[in-house]
DNA sequence: CATCGTGTATTAACTAGTTAGTACACAATG
DNA sequence: CATTGTGTACTAACTAGTTAATACACGATG
């Protein structure tokens, strides 16, 4: 488990990528417990305080949800769990359709592109 | 012309990519005088300060150089040119692929969104 | 020769993000 | 009852990016 793959985004940002591709793939159950402010910060080498507000910003997103002392757990709600997925493949491909349409890549360059890259960028 | 669609990236560097999306497209001719760093700032309602900034670092990179107190121009050099188109598509699909790879997102079902999508956003 | 528009450089101040250090309330554990 | 591990909060300092305000050398233009 890595972050700082990506440079341009904030840290506490990519903490809750993170999280989100977890839910999103169902490696985080509803319910389950996550690991402490502490805890997450030592594995990934942050400050306590960038991964609080991590956890803050997702728990006032309603991903995780937290109770008396206890250890933050991912929601419940259906409807957002949901659309945690939704929103990442509809923001990924926005994204990547803007960026070929404004270099002027074709629909199909950018199919083939997409085909040829899908399986060799795992082989990285 | 706008430029803060992406908040995330640093003005100066949003700056660049527009450059290097206009000479990727052609829209900027190689040895083509581009707008001064007053001007620029100007039109893009930045500070010159920031455009200054992007300009010396596509002369560091070789894509536009500056002779005397003329206006920079677009470099000449054609490696550098053809490079530049590549390396955005490049970048643009290996972001993508990452992208939908961390949410299970399948090569069938990712063509499927972006043939979905291609269209779709022209109408934004 | 004065003016204007180039590029270039410098200093100061502000913001967002990050780190460091510390502190406190509370519940479980020993 | 002391210790440990939760969440939470606060202050201080540092960095990168941005803005603002000047300043200067140089060449073309009037």
């Amino acid at each position: 488990m890595k972050i700082n793959v990506n440079k341009r985004d904030p840290v506490y940002v990519q903490v809750m990528r993170y999280f989100k591709e977890q839910i999103a793939t169902g490696q985080l159950a509803p319910g389950e417990e996550i690991a402490s402010r502490r805890e997450i910060a030592n594995q990934l080498k942050i400050n306590p305080n960038t991964a609080q507000r991590a956890y803050k910003e997702m728990e006032e997103l309603g991903l995780i949800f937290t109770e008396g002392n206890m250890p933050s757990r991912i929601t419940m709600d259906e409807t957002i769990l949901t659309d945690v997925r939704k929103e990442l493949v509809l923001e990924a491909v926005t994204e990547f359709i803007h960026s070929i349409q404004s270099i002027d890549v074709s629909l199909e360059e950018a199919v083939e592109l997409v085909k040829e890259n899908y399986n060799r960028k795992r082989a990285d």
